[in-house]
RNA sequence: GGGCGAGUGGCGGAAUUGGCAUACGCGUUAGUUUUAGGAACUAAUGUCGCAAGACUUGGGGGUUCGAGUCCCCCCUCGCCCACCA
């Protein structure tokens, strides 16, 4: 008996795979084509540890099972080697960055190449060598020429001690995403890449690709496009010849009746322009400064109050209800978003609300909100007009004790409310409130004390009229002078009855849905209402839905519908060292001239010293010899650019270089492009799914553009694995001292047996700590399907066809929905039939040996071999399953009595419900269970289950 | 503060989407084997109970013949965003 020895086989067969090219893609093939892709790594000094392979083997599965189907599969690796952390170490060493990242690489590739993943190493890349980074810098120069790359001098994000300008995505609450500095704002010149004239593009072209829910809901958070709509509001001073206009961005123009006041961010440029015209000006200029001073970290603190300060001597017209209205400057207005000015709805937004309680500023109730069918419990009748009725809602107190007046309805059971009523025509709404309340309770000697301030509407079915109502609701406030009564109605009587309750109780009793505003607004805490609902204190717009009033109002103030992004450019200069130099050269007499295309790439030059300068340039501007050079267009003295580009440049496009790697001519083949390209499955983690794959997004779409690619979206199909914890559920880490590093489980364990491992240890999708105590379980696995061997015999086994069928079945799907640890948990099963049956049939075998190949392919190669096959198992096919041969013959049905399970029968697959419902009660148990009382009900579940009611 | 997601044995986790809760694996216990230890194999293993049986998916309510799964409220944890009008 032959020993599994994994250190001898799997080696073995990694050098057979290799010699004979398995795992090559070919370009020009007859086959489908299949693109699957992994997030290349950045090769770290710290070697790989246990998390980096778990992406690789998950795709490797999906990799492997599309050779087996037929495809033609392109699964590569590279390195995204450009970076901070190995310029950093090569400060601190002195050493060449070059150096460093080739030993890195070395040491992860050896690392990845003992797993056995089908990686095609011959077109292996790297962002780094020059023969690359040509490209980049080419697809660079585009952007310019196009005018997407530009420089402006702007406020950046300066980190002190790394000494690098940071984008707004490296920045996490005010400090720099790598050491944890606190960010400065510095005045930089920047490049920019203009990624805002793609936003729409971006945002809405995801409707057109397969990402998980929560992947395209990042992206689109990340743009923040809001449809909404500008408008002007008249500035007006003193001087009468004066006329300035503030544009106002809203995404709630429905809500302008109840704009109060109007606030410019303290960036405003109009400033400049009013300053003369405010006789505060000395105060507000105190204000703008301070304010500017303040650090995005300071301007978010939590539950930091809001401030701002009058503009005197100035107002605003609102163009809807021509009011004039205050100014105000304050810092909760944002001078990058929109138009850096708003109208202030303080009944309708929250930080307005705030603001305007702190400052005693008017608030407008205009949109009110509306509930359905809570009252009478009637559905509406969809489609069916409204009948509109006004009406009032009266909290009444009682004369001695310290409760409130409810109803609860008889005729609609479990209706409970307050009084209510419609107002007759010519009726006021105080005698209304006291006439209900006399017809409904009897009692005589309600006063009125105040109306609350608030509408809502309630629409509702009403069905002794037999017609959809809408009342708008006010609400009015009424305290019992003593107990006098009258007799009630026999009508009223029968329709409800009357009962006190405690404050602390009518939130729970009473049913309305508004129950809990109309509560707080009693209890003079006011509540904002941030919805939709109908207009209310807007003049003609009044009793429109307020969503869809929006379009006519614009055109009644005279404004324009506008779609907004939180997206803004993209900062793209680095001044550092390990990165792409920018192939741009400055001449005094021509401006900034781009790199001729045939003196590319522009290589980094050797430095003695990778330190960067304390003026904040990169490491490349104390290079005299590298710096200074000629004009391209006038041959005169010039001056290289200095910045380099982010790590998110190489990355943007690597994907396309994969389809031709050694390509000098162009960045990749048209021809090549056009058969490999789009990437069908992309899979990476969960920290890249909104900036990488946006950056990357855009790039492509550019290049589409252009006609270079041709394919509008990348990535047709976008998943994320997720993290491996060290042990106790902790991230793994240097510092923590529990990093799992693969070599030492593939020396103990072997690769089929991590592979194994990482895919069975939990949801690919979700972070799992690692377990080392827990791998023997797919060890003793393996060495299970080992031992199979020895049982083969030429009978066939019915039983195990079917089980086989099943579980073939079970892992094709559950491969392609990731499910990879219930897909072993499957095969797991199979395994210990074969062992326990009396003997398995060579076919029924190698099957199971075809649908394990992805997960462990080196024994699964070996016992494939071993069985006399002189092809690789990676040249058969997937196995298909038989559908009929699923088919349980005896099929277990359950009995339930009122939902209990009592005993278990079996059936025919022909036996129909009649013939399965005798045979449950003549069942012993069920016989038992009945004896209390006699069956009401069958409830039958094709081939699931019985439940007989009694 | 907002958005998204999660909460199931001692542990990692299953549950064809409303139909036998706890698959599969680890661990634990017993047995076989072994000089011993380990490994391997076999069996048992949610809780209470001698048993029949009862109870059990963070807590509370609801819908249903039937709820881990659907609805409402609350608690805890994780991730992302954070004054975006």
């Amino acid at each position: 008996m032959k020993e599994y020895d994994h250190k001898k086989l799997e080696k073995k067969w990694q050098t057979i795979w290799e010699k004979k090219r398995i795992y090559h893609a070919q370009n020009n093939s007859q086959k489908p084509k299949y693109y699957s892709l992994i997030e290349f790594p950045y090769p770290s000094g710290e070697g790989l540890h246990v998390g980096h392979p778990r992406p690789y083997i998950g795709m490797d599965i999906i990799s492997r099972k599309r050779r087996l189907q037929g495809f033609n599969v392109l699964y590569p690796i590279g390195w995204d080697a450009f970076g901070l952390p190995t310029e950093n170490y090569a400060i601190k060493t002195g050493q060449d960055p070059r150096m460093v990242t080739k030993e890195n690489t070395d040491t992860f590739k050896r690392q990845i190449k003992s797993l056995g993943i089908s990686f095609d190493w011959s077109r292996e890349i790297n962002t780094t060598d020059p023969e690359y980074y040509k490209w980049t810098q080419w697809i660079f120069l585009q952007f310019f020429k196009k005018g997407l790359a530009y420089k402006a001098k702007m406020m950046i994000n300066w980190c002190s001690k790394d000494k690098i300008g940071l984008a707004n995505e490296e920045v996490v609450n005010g400090c720099c995403e790598r050491c944890g500095t606190s960010v400065e704002k510095k005045e930089k010149e920047q490049w920019m890449l203009a990624i805002t004239k793609y936003a729409d593009r971006l945002y809405k072209d995801l409707d057109d690709v397969n990402y998980l829910p929560q992947i395209k809901l990042g992206q689109r958070n990340w743009i923040g496009r809001s449809e909404g709509a500008e408008i002007d509001f008249k500035i007006i001073c003193g001087s009468p010849t004066f006329t300035e206009v503030v544009k106002v961005f809203t995404t709630r123009v429905d809500t302008i009746f109840g704009a109060t006041y109007l606030v410019l961010a303290p960036e405003h440029e109009l400033l400049e322009k009013l300053k003369s015209q405010i006789s505060n000006w000395d105060e507000a200029s105190r204000y703008i400064v301070v304010n500017k001073k303040a650090s995005d970290l300071e301007r978010t603190v939590e539950n930091k109050e809001k401030t701002g300060v009058e503009l005197k001597s100035i107002k605003a017209i609102n163009p809807a209800s021509g009011e004039e209205i205050p100014v105000w400057i304050a810092g909760y207005v944002l001078a990058t978003y929109g138009t850096g000015a708003i109208m202030a709805v303080p009944a309708h937004d929250k930080r307005d609300f705030e603001f305007a309680k702190k400052y005693n500023l008017p608030i407008r109730q205009v949109v009110a909100p509306v509930s359905r069918s809570s009252i009478l419990g009637q559905m509406i009748h969809e489609g069916e007009p409204f009948r509109n009725r006004e009406a009032v809602m009266c909290i009444v107190k009682h004369w001695k004790k310290n409760e409130y007046l409810c109803q609860e309805w008889k005729d609609f059971s479990g209706v409970r409310t307050f009084i209510s009523g419609g107002i007759e025509p010519g009726e006021d709404i105080v005698t209304t409130g006291r006439r209900e309340i006399k017809e409904e309770s009897g009692y005589t000697h309600a006063k009125f004390i105040k109306q609350l301030n608030g509408f809502s509407y309630i629409e509702f079915y009403h069905q002794r009229k037999k017609v959809n109502m809408r009342a708008r609701f006010r609400y009015l406030y009424y305290e019992f002078e003593d107990g006098e009564k009258e007799e009630i109605s026999k009508v009223e009587n029968n329709q409800h009855i009357i009962v006190w309750k405690k404050p602390k109780e009518i939130v729970d009793f009473l049913t309305i849905s508004e129950k809990e505003r109309i509560w707080k607004l009693f209890n003079s805490q006011e509540e904002i209402f941030t919805g939709i609902g109908y207009m209310v204190n807007s003049g003609k717009f009044d009793g429109m839905d307020s969503e869809k009033a929006k379009k006519e109002i614009i055109e009644f103030v005279k404004g324009k519908e506008k779609t907004t992004f939180k997206l803004r450019d993209w900062i793209f200069s680095r001044q550092r060292y390990w990165g792409e130099p920018i192939p741009i050269i400055h001449c005094q007499k021509c401006g900034m001239v781009s790199v001729p295309e045939k003196d590319l790439p522009v290589e980094l030059p050797k430095v003695k010293n990778y330190q960067p300068t304390d003026s904040g340039e990169s490491p490349l501007a104390n290079i005299a010899k590298w710096v200074n050079t000629t004009c391209p267009k006038c041959g005169g003295k010039a001056k290289r650019e200095t910045d380099t580009m982010p790590n998110w440049a190489g990355s943007s496009w690597y994907y396309l270089r994969y389809v031709d790697p050694t390509n000098d001519k162009v960045f990749a083949d048209h021809k090549n492009l056009k058969y490999w390209t789009p990437v069908d499955w992309y899979n990476g983690g969960n920290e890249h799914t909104t900036l990488h794959l946006l950056y990357s997004r855009f790039w492509h779409k550019f290049l589409f553009d252009l006609k270079l690619v041709p394919t509008n979206e990348p990535y047709m199909k976008r998943t994320s694995h997720g993290m491996i914890l060290g042990e106790g559920g902790v991230k793994m880490s240097k510092s923590l001292g529990n990093v799992i590093n693969p070599d030492d489980i593939v020396k103990i364990y072997g690769a089929d047996t991590l592979r194994l491992y990482e895919m069975f240890m939990g949801p690919f999708n979700q972070s799992v700590a690692w377990s080392t105590e827990s791998i023997i379980g797919v060890r003793r696995f393996i060495e299970k399907v080992w031992r199979l061997q020895f049982k083969i015999k030429k009978k066939d086994n019915k039983e195990m066809k079917r089980i086989l069928n099943k579980t073939i079945k079970k892992v094709s799907e559950d491969i392609e929905k990731m499910h990879f640890n219930t897909a072993i948990s499957a095969m797991m099963i199979l395994a210990t039939e074969m062992e326990k049956a009396e003997n398995i049939s060579t076919n029924d075998y190698q099957k199971f040996l075809q649908i394990l190949s992805p997960f462990a392919p080196h024994i699964v190669e070996e016992l494939w071999n071993m069985l006399g096959e002189k092809k690789s198992i990676n040249l058969s096919n997937w196995p298909e399953w038989d559908a009929n041969l699923i088919i349980d013959e005896k099929i277990k049905i359950v009995v339930q009595v009122n939902g209990k399970v009592r005993a278990t029968i079996f059936i025919n697959a022909n036996e129909g419900e009649e013939e399965i419902k005798i045979k449950a009660l003549e069942n012993q148990s069920i016989v038992k269970h009945l004896a209390s009382g006699v069956p009401k009900k069958f409830i039958y579940i094709k081939n699931r289950l019985i439940n007989i009611v009694i």
